[in-house]
DNA sequence: AATGAATGAGTGTTCATTCAT
DNA sequence: TATGAATGAACACTCATTCAT
């Protein structure tokens, strides 16, 4: 037989890494990222344990690449075509895809969820991950998006990140409580609250 | 020398074990509870790994004690004078209360939320839990709130139970999010939003 | 009131201490020496833990007091009026008593052959015992009885041994699967197997 | 390099297992099962604690292996070539593989009375071991030679009992109290006794 | 690239024993 | 005399990680 070619060998290894890596996500989601052992993954997934050392460091560095893979999915949500400023279109476009992917990544959201609650294993990721100034850059645009449209921005814009935090949550932890016939009429009474004509044109881009 | 009496070993007991539970709290809502051993427990306590056995059969009943204690807690909150509805006085008053147990009973709280994403711990609480029912009753009652008040009623306490759910877990993962002065015009607008003339008087209690 | 004489106080001592031991000696029959607790023991006797390091220094000084109350009720079965030699009668009320003392003390028997299985416990105990000089002389005594009755003594005492032994053990583990009718008879057998006119008059206590 | 095939592991895993296995056999005959730690069974076995949960759920589990190997060693000793009646041949066999196993396997033997005296552990093998029915088949099949050549067999039977116990008891635990030249005439004396003629020809297989 | 046997530090838990009262 | 809170060494067991093959 003739030897694989570098690309194949690499092909092979990304197809491996992505079966470790999405086996790992159903089950951290399932049983939680402690009580779920580096064993059952292999077993899962169907490999050995220690191939899993062959594509991942350890344990951590798992939940670390799927957590990259969450903030990628995210960035892409919320990246506006415009980067100086966030429109009503794309603030209603963004209403509709974080519903649809909330439905499709629910285990991606499920991990991020379970992670935000425990501050241990959210410093072994903060000190790796490097996407925090994007977030930064993010919650400015927003802030403007409110600003240009508010009198009292702070507040919509607490207002708007409970209502959205809470369906979240409820969404993707839930699911059967809540009822598919009112996920419409929710979207539709959000965008009547926050999605409204700019009125002030400010360009501070600072909440404070 | 003569033995204490009884009421000296009671009153030690309860110290004692107020003391380990106090403990357990602050390093479960701090770390999560997969992440912190028996060990640290009872080194922050000042007592001895052995002693802790004397007062709790197990780690795993430690969490239960408290999470009992915290039921106690919520219930006291939601409890309303009268058992067959919730009046307006009522609602606002517990919007009042929530804002100030968060503040004063945190730990609580991010345990509660710690463990709202943890199936697998959730199970070993939920076995042993009795006051599924209670909880039942209010969300009765909580709907009929709705009813009397709304012509869509589903659709308003979906609303409202996200965004009580969206401020609960930035209030309390991440007080420093929540500006101190927005607080008071967020329950302002909950208020306008929610505590409004009662219409309908219905007496179905069944949200279906 | 007036204050207890020492006399009194012996008592008193004397009665506790009997209280524990009996106590010990049902859960180590019932449970065996390892699975019973100090703590077992001094709830079923009513008495604190404390106090059991009053009487006893040990939960192995329990154990052996309790061996040295055992060889002491074997030894008055086998104390013969006569030093010298075993009679035929003293050898026919041996039996009697063999049976009476195994329904009556079965515990102890019990704990006996639970203990005979166990060489790290017989360790503790041999080191302390003081019995054994004891037995070698009934030992001699016995192959006297058999010397001065059978032509081949070693082959009749082994034999001897081997059912006593066999009836022993059963008898005190097993009592229901010795049925109560059948006893009788077996003693007649051990009677006519055993209980021979004297033949041989030999003075050789050895049975080398 | 290519790893090891599974038939390399299989034998691995076997030999392994055997050694575990032994060594505890040899230290639970020695010290007893609770006085045996898993610790040194590892040490002295030369492998590491860990390793032994990779070829054993428990202590536990390694005493009923044990037990079980045990159960198929006298399962051997007591099966018959013809299933209904056991011959006067088959018995005498049986009086000679007896002694022999017990030189052999004594280590099996001491613990297997070292069980038989301590309920607590027997509790935990009972709930798991299913040749309990056979040995019933046995009884009964022992109850039918005894029927089938004795007037009073169920005396005859118990007495056959006390002796083989008794005997076992000894020869097992100290084999230094039953002189060699004497286990010859022994054997030869328990076939006068029990292996005569057959008279009966009972076809009742209860004893009751 | 791939295996799973092997490790050992760490976990929750037990229990005989001590000691302040 | 009497109590039971308190200790800590020891226990059975787990699991991420390593490594010879």
């Amino acid at each position: 037989m003739s030897p694989r070619t570098p690309e194949q060998f690499e092909k092979i290894r990304e197809a491996k890494s992505q079966l470790i890596l999405n086996t790992a996500l159903r089950l951290f989601a399932e049983r939680g990222f402690y009580a779920t052992t580096v064993r059952a993954i292999a077993k899962k997934a169907g490999v050995s344990k220690g191939l899993m050392y062959n594509y991942f460091e350890s344990k951590d560095e798992i939940l670390l690449v799927l957590f990259e893979q969450f903030i990628t999915l995210v960035s892409s949500l919320l990246d506006p075509d415009n980067n100086d400023e966030i429109t009503n279109k794309e603030m209603e476009s963004f209403f509709m895809q974080l519903t649809s992917t909330m439905s499709e990544d629910r285990d991606y959201w499920k991990l991020y969820f379970q992670l935000s609650m425990q501050t241990e294993v959210l410093e072994l990721l903060r000190a790796r991950i490097s996407s925090g100034e994007m977030l930064v850059r993010y919650v400015q645009l927003i802030y403007k998006y409110f600003a240009d449209r508010f009198p009292d921005p702070k507040q919509q814009m607490l207002f708007f990140s409970f209502i959205l935090k809470g369906f979240s949550l409820q969404y993707v932890l839930t699911p059967e409580s809540v009822p598919e016939e009112e996920i419409e009429p929710f979207w539709e009474r959000m965008k009547e609250m926050f999605i409204v004509e700019k009125k002030y044109n400010t360009n501070n881009l600072n909440p404070k």
